[in-house]
DNA sequence: AACGATCCCTGTTGGC
DNA sequence: TGCCAACAGGGATCGT
């Protein structure tokens, strides 16, 4: 699933293709990925012909700064990629967008269609980034911060983590990560993490993110996120705990164990997290 | 306000 | 072998 490390992987991908250059056209052949996009506007009209200054992210949110205070916004969803080919390439299933960028294409393609596009002015971003914190690589959250904002909270502190609200990034793979890095049993009380655990979980979100980076991000077999040219990310044999329930873990050699927490699968070791 | 449940969507998987 | 229900999850929304 695309999260923060896919999304920047993505980033550092697409953007030496895009910077300095005019969009030519855009195409929109599924609708589903508009629903955004403000009613009375057009996506497509806003792009085209129009100069991409810089290509940002937050969160999970991929910016395009374009000219004229535009933002384009693309959120890759559960089981959305992005791909840059050469014009005249047959398009795979599920491309719903198309950019045309100086003589290629950069496509988005998603099954599952829980991402979606948009091109925004600055008080229509502010409304669909509404909320968005800080993000989790470049600006995670203060631990006296998180000690305020948690205070009293009864939810697990699973959910705190894939609540955007409180850091922008993280999704299961790498909240499950994180936990077992920081020591911490995800269905712990938010409330109840004493301010060493919460240290703990502060250090691990950018060294799991930064980790996780440096590989590509993660492809799971499935329905595999993929590089803009189409390689795996690299991660999936370094991941600690997601998705390896019953096996050793690397650290004690105990076997994993799932259940779910915050309506999501989730796995960690009944030893190393407490 | 906080919190849990439900929905959206479709390729894959597991059980019978 | 074939069919179908269950499962996966990011985020919006809703009911309590």
């Amino acid at each position: 699933m695309p999260e923060l490390p896919e999304v920047e992987t993505t980033r550092r991908f697409i953007a030496p293709v895009v910077e300095g250059k005019d969009v030519d056209e855009v195409v929109v052949t599924h609708p589903r990925m508009l629903r955004r996009q403000p009613l009375d506007t057009d996506f497509a009209d806003r792009f085209a012909h129009r100069r991409i200054l810089r290509l940002g992210r937050r969160g999970k949110f991929l910016l395009w700064e374009l000219e004229g205070d535009l933002t384009g916004v693309v959120h890759l969803g559960m089981s959305g990629r992005m791909r840059v080919v050469e014009p005249g390439e047959p398009p795979v299933a599920h491309t719903h967008v198309v950019w045309h960028v100086d003589g290629r294409e950069v496509q988005l393609i998603d099954p599952r269609t829980f991402g979606f596009v948009a091109c925004l002015t600055p008080d229509e971003a502010e409304v669909v980034l509404a909320g968005i914190g800080p993000d989790a690589l470049t600006d995670p959250p203060g631990v006296d911060d998180l000690v305020t904002r948690l205070a009293g909270r009864r939810s697990p502190i699973k959910a705190m983590l894939l609540d955007q609200r409180i850091v922008a990034g993280l999704g299961n793979i790498y909240a499950d990560e994180v936990l077992h890095r920081a020591g911490v049993d995800p269905r712990r009380p938010a409330g109840s993490l004493d301010r060493g655990e919460l240290d703990a979980v502060v250090a691990a979100i950018p060294h799991v993110l930064g980790e996780a980076l440096i590989h590509g991000g993660t492809s799971l077999d499935d329905l595999a996120y993929l590089l803009p040219d189409g390689r795996a990310g690299e991660f999936l044999d370094r991941l600690a705990v997601y998705g390896r329930t019953d096996r050793a873990c690397a650290a004690c050699g105990t076997p994993i164990r799932r259940v779910v927490v915050a309506q999501r699968s989730t796995h960690w070791c009944p030893i190393c997290q407490k």
